[in-house]
DNA sequence: ACACTAACCTGCAAGC
DNA sequence: TGCTTGCAGGTTAGTG
């Protein structure tokens, strides 16, 4: 899936095209995709209009004229399509009905996505999260979160309590412009390394964002053109690749993934 | 509270 | 050509 800024730029093209419209029709194909959905999900969404869409995290907060709020997560390959020519995909598993015509649709092959209605005051997906990266997050707190922490730093970093947005991409992309090795332990990460992180995820994320996204296999914009710019990344999926410092960009495994990194240049 | 694993799914590429 | 294996951007539930 997409990391936050991909699902920022989501967030801007759903915006676009759905902000102010009402919603006549909602098509399931299925009754669940990571969680079944919720209730009555079709009459809690026909005749709503679309007030906002917000991003929290990964998550798509969709604002609607009720109150409650329409919340989508992407997982690993979820899409939405808008102004869809056909939804008969055979992993479209929600369609949209707008009041100007138009139809979205969800495709998700691996249905990691959710889509759940709540009343936009609390959810279990969203009460735990961190700070977001973007807003107001410092040095400080980063340190705080990780003093205690005896798991790598890599794993730390991934791990949505202590901070949201970054995944594995982004996360391999920071420690090396950092020039942190993914393997340090967390308690172990200096106050000035955090400061030094922290610098490197926003500016790796505002420039990202700017890029309108990446573009991965799985992962378009919601007008259905790539986005991402993969060979921009200097370490991810780089195995074998020269590093700038004369290194070899190396691969290793850390809590189940792929982690991309520079043994010369990362300490 | 933290650390670690397995699990949820499909599709694709590489290797035999 | 097929089969098998491993891997993919995320997150949670369960175990210790």
């Amino acid at each position: 899936m997409p990391e936050l800024p991909e699902v920022e730029t989501v967030r801007t093209g759903l915006s676009r095209s759905w902000k102010g419209r009402r919603i006549d029709g909602v098509d399931l194909r299925r009754n669940s995709l990571r969680f079944p959905f919720p209730e009555n999900f079709e009459e809690q969404l026909v005749g709503r209009v679309i007030v906002d869409i917000r991003r929290r995290a990964k998550y798509l907060l969709i604002d609607l004229d009720d109150g409650n709020v329409l919340l989508s997560h992407l997982g690993m390959s979820g899409k939405w399509t808008l102004d869809a020519s056909e939804c008969e995909g055979k992993h479209d598993h929600v369609v949209l009905l707008l009041d100007d015509g138009s139809i979205s649709v969800y495709n998700d092959p691996r249905r990691f996505g959710v889509l759940d209605i709540f009343d936009g005051i609390s959810h279990k997906l969203l009460d735990h999260l961190g700070p977001e990266p973007l807003e107001l997050w410092d040095c400080e707190d980063l340190f705080s979160k990780l003093k205690n922490r005896k798991s790598a730093i890599k794993i730390a970093l991934l791990d949505q309590k202590v901070v949201v947005g970054v995944g594995n991409i982004y996360a391999c992309e920071a420690l090396y412009k950092s020039k942190i090795s993914p393997q340090r332990l967390s308690c172990n990460i200096s106050i000035d390394e955090c400061r030094t992180l922290v610098r490197e995820i926003r500016i790796i994320l505002t420039e990202a964002i700017k890029a309108g996204g990446s573009t991965l296999k799985d992962f378009a914009n919601v007008d259905g053109t790539l986005g991402y710019f993969p060979h921009q990344f200097k370490v991810y999926d780089k195995e074998g690749n020269m590093c700038g410092c004369g290194g070899i960009v190396e691969r290793l495994i850390q809590g189940g993934r792929s982690t991309f990194w520079c043994s010369s240049c990362q300490k």
